[in-house]
DNA sequence: GCAAAGAACTTGCAAACGCAAGTTCTTTCT
DNA sequence: AGAAAGAACTTGCGTTTGCAAGTTCTTTGC
């Protein structure tokens, strides 16, 4: 069962290393995006409002706050997010996401999808692929911004 | 279909991500040592010579040749690894993992172990775990250094 | 209601990393 | 055999990131 944990724990890190070498050469190519700016675009796609404090972006990007703040600024030259001061607490400052932001997300969503299917395909069938969906969720399930 | 291959990637980048974050804390507070130079010595113990050409290691790795070759010189430093040369061909650096690299990953193994006992339990069962473990395995089924 | 504690954000600094260029050695081609 | 091509490694430089300290604003406790 420990064997079984751990082997289980170093395929997954691995995999998504792959992916991730995979994906951030096509996307830094072809969208002129960062994988993790991809993801930034993400979250704040998938909230309600269509935006977030940096403090809540950051604890759903597993990054650090400064870090967001980093990000955040060149997006906002080339207009992909824009700054919210918020009324009722000075201290925050969300980050929003505009709909050039939302395009150049569905674009980049387009590549991350083929990329995906370059991986996936042949591999496993749909009624694994619905297990993995189902267990990775699980392993998500206390997570804050969960992606799907 | 589509659907499908983007939310299993998405999960499994997440999820990995935060599987990492838990780690890096871990390691470095308990063992000195990051989450990278824990597999680098992992990836090294695998092999029937206990030793790796750095470009081998960069590709298994999924990191840039001059990065192992930054982070091999602090731990040839602590005496986690050796530099060996070879005679067969004089452009090959080795990096061989040394008697105390072993121990301090015996060490640092039962911390990742710990840690993925803690992500897995009460989420997963058994069989779920051996499932899991096949899928994963057959996604890194092309990978050189594929990890156990 | 005011002082202390705490939260959100930014910035300085250092560490980690990749790319491209340079060096040394090997292989290939003629 | 000798020159050209290529491979393995290192190093310079720029980018990305985290931590810790500093600033501004809000909440808590007396």
């Amino acid at each position: 069962m420990e064997n079984l944990y751990t082997s289980n724990a170093l395929r997954l890190l691995q995999t998504a290393d792959e992916i991730k070498a995979r994906l951030s050469g096509e996307f830094s190519a072809v969208h002129g995006l960062s994988v993790n700016e991809f993801f930034l675009l993400l979250h704040l796609e998938q909230t309600a409002a269509h935006r977030l404090s940096r403090v809540e972006l950051a604890k759903r990007m597993q990054i650090s706050a400064s870090t967001v703040t980093r990000m955040a600024t060149p997006m906002e030259k080339i207009g992909l997010v824009d700054r919210q001061a918020y009324q009722k607490d000075a201290r925050l400052a969300f980050v929003v996401i505009t709909d050039a932001g939302l395009r150049k997300l569905e674009e980049a969503r387009a590549t991350f999808t083929k990329q995906a299917g370059y991986i996936f395909n042949n591999l496993l069938d749909e009624a694994e692929l619905n297990q993995l969906s189902l267990m990775l969720g699980r392993l998500t399930s206390g997570t804050v911004g969960r992606l799907s």
